[in-house]
DNA sequence: CTATTTGAACTGACTGGTCAGTGCAAAAAC
DNA sequence: GTTTTTGCACTGACCAGTCAGTTCAAATAG
């Protein structure tokens, strides 16, 4: 009795979901959903096809839980950046490059994940589009908020576009961690920190 | 005897060929490339399913040939903005801005194009890979090249990371360009490019 | 302590459907 | 008269989802 009740409980049901959510979210990161079987997700988790189904409706619902999961760790992430840099008393450039950092850790921490939200994100017509949408809103809701903050605060211009801005901010951090996870994974990730840095405060063509 | 070969040559079967092309982008863009069915990108052409099969030896080969076409018509792009700006007298980052902005012309008329392409970009496993890498590199170097007349020429911090901040540009007008379309259609091509520019200018975090 | 029961968790063979790719004869286009 | 397209039936592989049966750990009984 009791254990498949208690949330937050770790039971044996628990571990076999976290070791799907781990094969899933690498097999679909590299070849994308339709491409990765359950058969596939299955074998590389260690169970049988029928402890999918057991624990999961179906492969789509599998992939929603997946992606709820992981851009709740990484808003968490995010907001507790923002939040640190706030206590310590820095300003909102501060709180910005925390969280370019913070970004970037997560990438580091989780690269399939990342691969697989950015290749999903922009795709229409799919069954889980309203999940995604919902989910990266509230990835962006936490950069926006920074800004309209230094905005409200004399820190940044009041001509800034905060939707807008805050999804380049994103998708700049987002697109620099992936390639150079894929294409010069041999940097350390204060190098990539530094060189995006430099790039948020201006210091490319800014002065100088 | 001619026609097949002739690069450029307007026969009948190129024609073909460019109706596939434009419904197989659509398709794939928004379902993915294992989700779309040949039935489907001849259904949309317009065509015999044969026909699909008389023109291009498989569909992944039809795949393939379609990011090489659309890739060469971005950095072709890219590369015409870049020479014009210098032609016109223009500094290195007014070179990057006409970027920016050519980049933006491009995927407001090619969405779905740049939608399919980020999706598979960082995929890993799949028959194509090695071609996006190849067409990536082609893109980004145009924006490296300018980076690097840049530092050359002082205009630029000699400490920026070329490679990297050329990445990181790409992504950024790449990420906001696709919110844009997917988020915020409503806003015009001049208004994104404005936020963008200030971002990239510094003006958002640098001075006032 | 040992034996028995219970039920959640798991298994894997099986099914029904889907889809890439083929084959081909006849029609159209050039 | 050659190239290209059509239409359509067919095949064989593959795959999501099902289900009858098995395992196992914890609970209860003796």
């Amino acid at each position: 009795m009791e254990s498949s009740t208690t949330p937050g409980g770790s039971t044996r049901r628990e571990a076999t979901r976290q070791k799907l959510y781990e094969a899933a979210v690498t097999l679909i990161a590299e070849q994308g959903f339709s491409a990765t079987t359950v058969d596939e997700i299955a074998e590389r988790a260690g169970v049988a096809k029928g402890t999918v189904y057991y624990n999961f409706a179906s492969k789509s619902v599998l992939f929603e839980e997946l992606l709820r999961h992981g851009v709740g760790l990484l808003t968490a992430s995010l907001r507790e950046a923002a939040e640190r840099t706030a206590r310590d008393g820095g300003s909102k450039v501060d709180a910005l490059d925390a969280m370019v950092r913070a970004g970037l850790v997560f990438i580091d921490r989780y690269p399939s994940f990342t691969q697989l939200y950015v290749a999903e994100l922009w795709r229409t017509n799919r069954a889980w589009q309203s999940t995604l949408m919902v989910v990266r809103q509230e990835a962006v809701a936490v950069v926006e908020g920074v800004l309209r903050e230094g905005v409200d605060n004399g820190e940044f211009s009041d001509e800034i576009d905060v939707p807008l801005t805050a999804a380049a901010l994103v998708g700049m951090v987002l697109v620099a961690a992936l390639d150079w996870q894929a294409f010069q994974p041999e940097r350390s990730l204060d190098d990539v920190h530094a060189a995006l840095s430099r790039l948020l405060q201006g210091r490319v063509s800014g002065h100088r």
